[in-house]
DNA sequence: CTGAAAGCGCTTACAG
DNA sequence: CTGAAAGCGCTTACAG
C-alpha cells in the first residue's frame, strides 16, 4: 500500500494550451494571456516573444475557457424576426460579416415576430453568457426587456431609431420614409392612393402612419383604402392582395406596397390581369429587394440600408464590449427613394 | 498577522449552480449533472427530486462549463456557400429549428464558395469544440477533410449524395434531377435546348452533366448551347444571360437555368424583349424558389427538398452525437418535377 | 446506483 | 509591469 496520493490519469485533450504557450516563451501563464488579448500592461518585447511562440506552437484559445473563466462568452446572439425575408439575411450577413474577424460568433434567433418566442429564445442566449446582443425594434415584452437590462450585456437595437437615453440603436424612420414614397405618388398625380400592408409588425404599422400624414395634408386621405393582412408577407399574397383590391376599390390608381416581395407579387398579377402599370395604377414598395429592379416594369421603392445597419450596430457593438467610448448612441442611416418606371 | 490563509474574496457571479441545486436536492452534484442529463443511471426518485429542485431554483446549466469540462460544446457549425441564396437559407432555418429543441445552437459559417475561406472557416471552428458539423457537398480541400477526420467530431454532408463508406450524407442526385428536367423539354418537342450556369460550382456542373447525358442519349446535344458563367447567380444574370443566348443562338427553342432566380430573371427578360413563352422559347428553372410560382407564365422548375434535407440532416446529426445507431448513412430525398405553364 | 476528488483551460483579484 | 493562487461551473475517471 502507497501512503502518497492516488495517481490518476489526467484528462488528455492533445490541445495546446496557454501553459504550453507560457512555457514555451519562459513566462507565466497570466502573462500569455494578457499579451494575446492586447492588454497594454505587457512589456513589448514580451508580447513578441509570446506571440512567436504561439504562433510556433499553433495555439488557439479555448473559448470555452475564456468564457467560463471571464463569464463572458465570444457569442454575439443576433434577435430577427425571419430568416425568410431577405431583408433580415442582408442584416444578418452584415452582422456577421463584421464581427467575425474580431473574433465573435453570430448566434442566430428566429423570432416569428412573437414576443414570447423572443423571450424564451432570450433567456436561452442569456445562458451562454453572450458578450453582446443586437434586436431588432423596440416592440418587446416588459420582461424581455428587464432581462435585457438586468443581463448588463451590451444590445443594440436595429432598424428602428430612438432618442431614449441609455438605449443603442441603429436605424431610419420608418414613418418618414412611408411618408416620402406616398408623397412621391402625390407628385406623380395620383389621388386614390392605397396602402397595403402585410404582417403588420410595429414597423409596417409605422410606415402606414406616413402614408396617412402624408395623405391627411394632402387631404386625400380614404381609410377605405387601407388593406391591411395579419399574414406573412409574400410575392402569391401581393399578388392576392392586389387582384382583391382592384375587385373592391377599382378606381385606386397608385398601390403602395409596405414591401417589396408583396409589390412583386402585386406587378406579376397586373401582367396575368393586364392592368397597365403604371398608366392604370402605379405601383411602390418598400425595401428594394433582390429582383424589385428587373420586374416589368421595374418596381420604384425605397432603398433600406439594412447592410449598413448591420455593420454600424456590429461595430457600435464592439465599442460597447469593449468598454470603448461611443460617438453617438441613436444613428440614423436614413432611406433612398428608388424610383423606376412603376410609377 | 493571521495564521490563516489569506482570504479571498469569491467571484460572484449570482448565477444558480449545480451545486445550489445538489444542496436543495440533498444529493451530490454529480448527481445532479447526471439526473439533468438524462444518464439511465440514477434511481428515478432522485431524478425526480432533482428535476424539481432544478426547476424551483430557475437552473439552466452553464455551456461554456459543460463544454470544457466535457471537451464538447453544445454548438452545431453549419458550413453553407452563401446566405444569400435562398436555398441555404431554408435548409439553415430547418437546421436551426430542428437542433434548438435539442439544446443545441447553430453556428453559421458563410464559405462563399471558397475552399480557403471554409479551411479557415473549420478551423476556428474547430477551436470551439462543436459537437456537430453539417457542410455542403463533399468538395473541399485535403486539409479541411483531415481536419474533419481527425477531429472525431459527427459531421453530414448536405446536398448530395454518394455511397462511400464512413461518410454521412442525405441530398439527391443532382445529375439525375437535371437529366429529368431536361427529359421533360424533350418530350415537349424541343430539340434545340440551352443549359444557362451561372457560379458553376460542382452542383451546378453536375446538373449540366445530367444534361448532357440526356441529349447526348436523344442525339441532339449541341456544346454550343451550353452558356457557363461563373459569376454569382441572380435575377439579373439571368436576364442578362437569356438576351445573350437569343442573340447569339436564335435557334434556340428551351433553356434550361440551373437555378430558379437566373430563370426568373430570363422570363422577366422575355416579357422586355416581347419573346414568348413557352410558344418560341421554353424555360425550366432549377429548386423551386419563392415566387417561381408566381411568375409570368409560372415557372416550370425541379423542387428540392431543402427543408427536408436540413431536417434530415439535424436528426441525423443527433443520433451521431448521442452516439445512437442509424438506419443508414445516405439518405437520399429525390427531387420532384414542377410542370407550369413556362414549357 | 452514488459520490469524493481532480481536472478542463482560461481570467480575476490581489500582491508586489 | 509581472506573477502565484484561486476560482469559473461543470464532467471525467475512479472507487465502492
Amino acid at each position: 500500500m502507497s501512503i502518497l496520493p492516488v495517481q490518476r490519469r489526467p484528462r488528455a485533450s492533445g490541445r495546446v494550451t496557454l501553459n504550453d504557450v507560457a512555457r514555451a516563451a519562459e513566462v507565466s501563464p497570466i502573462t500569455v494571456s494578457r499579451a494575446l488579448r492586447g492588454e497594454r500592461s505587457v512589456a513589448p518585447e514580451l508580447v513578441e516573444r509570446v506571440r512567436a511562440a504561439a504562433q510556433r506552437l499553433g495555439y488557439v484559445p479555448d473559448p470555452a475557457a475564456r468564457a467560463l473563466a471571464s463569464s463572458r462568452s465570444s457569442h454575439v446572439a443576433v434577435l430577427i424576426p425571419l430568416l425568410t425575408n431577405t431583408l433580415f439575411v442582408d442584416l444578418l450577413e452584415a452582422v456577421h460579416r463584421t464581427l467575425l474577424p474580431a473574433g465573435y460568433q453570430t448566434l442566430i434567433g428566429v423570432t416569428h415576430y412573437d414576443p414570447g418566442e423572443e423571450e424564451q429564445l432570450l433567456q436561452s442566449y442569456m445562458a451562454h453568457r453572450p458578450a453582446g446582443l443586437i434586436v431588432t425594434g423596440f416592440d418587446r415584452s416588459e420582461s424581455a426587456r428587464q432581462l435585457i437590462a438586468a443581463s448588463g450585456v451590451p444590445c443594440v437595437h436595429v432598424m428602428e431609431t430612438t432618442s431614449a437615453p441609455g438605449v443603442h440603436c441603429v436605424g431610419f424612420s420608418q414613418a418618414d420614409a412611408g411618408h416620402a414614397i406616398t408623397e412621391h405618388l402625390l407628385q406623380r398625380g395620383r389621388r386614390r392612393i392605397a396602402f397595403v400592408g402585410a404582417q403588420l409588425d410595429p414597423r409596417v404599422m409605422q410606415r402606414a402612419e406616413g402614408y396617412r400624414r402624408c395623405l391627411r395634408a394632402a387631404g386625400v386621405y380614404d381609410p377605405k383604402l387601407e388593406l391591411l393582412n395579419p399574414e406573412r408577407s409574400s410575392i402569391a399574397l401581393g399578388a392576392q392582395l392586389f387582384e382583391d383590391l382592384l375587385r373592391t376599390r377599382p378606381d385606386t390608381d397608385a398601390v403602395f406596397f409596405c414591401n417589396d416581395d408583396l409589390a412583386q407579387g402585386g406587378l406579376l398579377a397586373a401582367l396575368r390581369l393586364g392592368v397597365k402599370v403604371p398608366q392604370q395604377v402605379a405601383v411602390a414598395g418598400f425595401n428594394d429587394l433582390t429582383g424589385s429592379d428587373q420586374m416589368w416594369p421595374p418596381l420604384t421603392t425605397v432603398h433600406t440600408p439594412r447592410t449598413e445597419i448591420g455593420e454600424c450596430a456590429a461595430r457600435m457593438l464592439l465599442q460597447l464590449m469593449r468598454k470603448q467610448p461611443l460617438q453617438e448612441d441613436h444613428v440614423d442611416l436614413g432611406y433612398r427613394l428608388v424610383v423606376r418606371e412603376s410609377s
